[in-house]
DNA sequence: GTCCT
DNA sequence: GGGAATGCGC
DNA sequence: AGGACCGCGCATTCCC
């Protein structure tokens, strides 16, 4: 048998999950969004260190890291932990939302109410909570429903499977649709965390009802979706299962215009760090881009019409940057 | 919390 | 009832 | 010192 080699964890792994963590709280609990994205940032330039950080100066001016990140990695090189961490941690009430938050629908709002109105301090006692089901609304109930499936990353071989099933049957429904699953799966993940589909058909405007054509085939016929949490004419979001041995998965599909189909490819696959850079490119060479067309900027900030793309390398092309596959846009 | 102006 | 605002997820 | 940090689709709640 071949030697499958586990992937090596990251040196810093420990610092990481830190920062995480200090995130998490401050998004959840303190409600600071851009905090929560701060901790994010710093986190994600430590995870490309290639080597166990010793010193401050490994980090030190790195992307992302200011005075007060660097105090905190100082203190947990020294003494092996983070005061304010610590300090995070003994708050009870502030762990309880967190914990709130892990559901699907509860966000920082919700899971502050549930927590500081009614009393509720763990998963296992909003379960149980006699008025659960005025307490919630139907995203929140599933959410509460599959907590701990979603909570499951999703492995490339059965995302493959996935894959064959819906393009079959999304084919099989009019043959001018076309269909792509994008995210972490197209650029060659081994696992995700969801399943998020791309739909175009070159008369959508006309069929306004397409999605829910799609969807209602999907879960009355083949059972392959088992909820549907949202949808509306261009996004569906839901719950699907690809058999009733399996673990049920979150998946999103959404339809565009043919003439916007390939900025949408290009965006929903990713990752967010090409996004942005694709973007900055874009607006140094004097355009707008975004997940719907790109547009050239005029002096007066007068946006073109869209511009004519067929291809995700138009898009390249335009902004004159080399081409890249979808495994190499991994940033 | 960090970066930019 | 229905438009506006908010929450949420991505 | 002070503002930006993506912004949009959908569901729900708020408010007139």
């Amino acid at each position: 048998m071949a030697a499958k080699r586990k992937l090596a964890e990251n040196p810093n792994s420990e610092l990481i999950d830190f920062l995480h963590e200090l995130a998490d709280y401050e998004k959840n609990v303190s409600r600071m969004i851009h905090k929560y994205n701060a901790y994010r940032k710093a986190a994600s330039s430590i995870a490309k260190i290639d080597h166990k950080i010793q010193s401050i100066t490994d980090i030190k001016g790195l992307e992302g890291i200011g005075k007060k990140i660097a105090a905190k990695i100082e203190q947990y090189l020294s003494t092996g932990k983070i005061k304010k961490l610590e300090t995070n941690r003994g708050d009870e009430t502030g762990a309880a939302i967190n914990q709130m938050t892990r559901v699907m629908g509860i966000g920082p709002t919700h899971a502050n109410k549930l927590v500081h109105q009614e009393k509720i301090t763990s998963i296992d006692e909003l379960r149980s909570h006699p008025k659960r089901d005025q307490l919630l609304n139907k995203t929140q109930q599933l959410g509460l429903k599959y907590l701990e499936e979603f909570e499951q990353k999703i492995p490339r071989d059965e995302i493959k499977q996935m894959e064959t099933i819906l393009l079959r049957e999304i084919t099989a429904m009019d043959n001018l649709l076309r269909a792509e699953i994008v995210g972490s799966y197209r650029r060659g993940a081994t696992a995700s965390s969801d399943i998020d589909v791309l739909v175009t058909h070159p008369a959508v405007a006309k069929l306004p009802s397409l999605l829910h054509k799609i969807v209602e085939t999907l879960t009355k016929q083949f059972h392959f979706i088992t909820d549907t949490i949202s949808i509306g004419d261009s996004k569906f979001m839901g719950v699907c299962q690809i058999d009733t041995s399996k673990l049920h998965r979150r998946i999103d599909i959404r339809v565009f215009p043919s003439e916007q189909y390939y900025c949408a490819l290009l965006y929903f696959t990713g990752n967010d760090q090409l996004n942005r850079h694709m973007r900055i490119v874009a607006q140094e060479q004097g355009y707008k881009l975004n997940e719907y067309s790109i547009q050239k900027v005029g002096s007066t900030g007068t946006l073109s019409k869209p511009l004519p793309v067929t291809s995700e390398r138009d898009i390249f092309d335009y902004l004159q940057m080399d081409y890249k596959e979808p495994h190499e846009r991994n940033m």
